[in-house]
DNA sequence: CCGCGTCTTTACGCCGCCTTTATGCGGGCG
DNA sequence: CGCCCGCATAAAGGCGGCGTAAAGACGCGG
């Protein structure tokens, strides 16, 4: 009586007796696999075919998995669990970092594994089920975080670089005239590693606001604290 | 000092040398940590001070932690990341079946722990927006905490440098009508090092009566002690 | 392999904030 | 009555943060 679809769930690694385990153990589980083999492949896969959750292997051929972290980011907030026989620490660290949300050894317990694949998926849809528009309007701005897209007055979607727009949703989503402090900013744009880097706030959101034109006003700058997004 | 207060975090474990060898790891990070040592106290811990993440270790005087988490569940979202020396998988799959975000095993690195932190924070972050309701009348003069902002009479927010948000925030923290010396003021807006600048006090003091205009009042000197917030 | 766009990094002027000093005022106390 | 300490206010100077520009590094796609 499955009402809802099972979850899409795509594996990433280029050996291909991962596959042969994994595939067969989350179907049995409840969940449909999807495989890729390449770095290129698993983003064209994840880009089209939108699934609940991404395992990633970080030794693929074409290039060190976790550079595929913030690439899955940007058109997806899917949970992405790091599978590697990696085990140094600062393998995770770099991984969590980079946006993973679990990071598992291998080799690896299949129940631990489903276990933490069942915990992302509860994370995740309990912030996804949010009902609340993703459209947000100040002024004359008109945010869509959901299509990642920003129009001022109607016209065409402004044209954003990828760190320009991650700094406009961090503004965005922190609340309209709420202050976010340069510290958040620069952790959920930069990462935490660049905590200090504030010149990259005052050269990125000078490039917002001249993209904005007659909404740059609704981003205000909050001396020594950082900055805040609204209109008045 | 700090324009945001540094989110909290419960660390529940009965050992000792954990909370020894965590507190300060934490505090470096720019956590808060607040520490119980049994489950009973960590769940009371939790109701009223709602922290940001809960460090929960299983083996707890008063009961196994895994039946914390859904009592936890009950008024809080926090991720919660169980902290075990146990290493079965039976072990981790029930924590993270119960409600756990993630499950760390000790003896632990402490990078790891951080970043899985930053992970767990992150994620949750996403979705929770803490609408803390802050605001505080009195007379003529509002202050809303959260949003960092102070109005008189309604009217445009007040144009605050850092400094005087800090030392208006410290006065109304304080609570209406009470006296904050000025050991406290000092300490809390420029550091335990500037004790003894009494003047940094009057300098601003003047500066945020100037400011208040016709809410000035609501500034009261108590000489040789401190100041006090609130009207008559 | 090359060109282009994006990101990073550096440099610089400017404004505003912080700190510090000076001065006046008022009350307590000898 | 005069002294002194604490408070208030004004003003000056240094300095750091902010905004802007621009050049080099980097990665991506053709």
């Amino acid at each position: 009586m499955s009402a809802v679809a099972p979850p899409h769930i795509l594996v990433v690694d280029d050996e291909p007796q991962i596959h042969r385990f994994l595939g067969p153990a989350l179907e049995a589980a409840g969940y449909a696999p999807m495989r890729a083999a390449t770095m290129a492949e698993g983003l064209r896969l994840a880009a089209e075919r939108s699934p609940a959750l991404v395992l990633l292997d970080l030794g693929l051929p074409d290039g060190d998995g976790k550079l595929a972290i913030p690439k899955l980011r940007r058109f997806t907030d899917a949970p992405v669990v790091v599978l590697s026989a990696r085990d140094q620490e600062a393998e995770k660290v770099a991984s969590l970092d980079a946006g993973a949300d679990d990071y598992v050894e291998k080799p690896f317990a299949l129940g631990e594994l489903l276990a933490r694949i069942r915990a992302a998926l509860r994370r995740a849809g309990a912030a996804s089920r949010s009902p609340t528009e993703t459209v947000i309007r100040a002024g004359a701005l008109e945010v869509d975080l959901g299509r990642r897209t920003a129009r001022v007055e109607g016209r065409e979607p402004l044209k954003l670089t990828p760190r320009e727009w991650d700094l406009l949703a961090a503004l965005v989503r922190g609340g309209e005239g709420r202050v976010v402090t340069q510290r958040q900013l620069l952790t959920a744009v930069w990462g935490p590693a660049h905590v200090e880097d504030a010149q990259y706030l005052r050269v990125y959101v000078g490039h917002l606001r001249q993209k904005l034109g007659p909404a740059a006003g609704l981003i205000r700058t909050e001396p020594g604290v950082g900055y805040r997004f609204g209109a008045e």
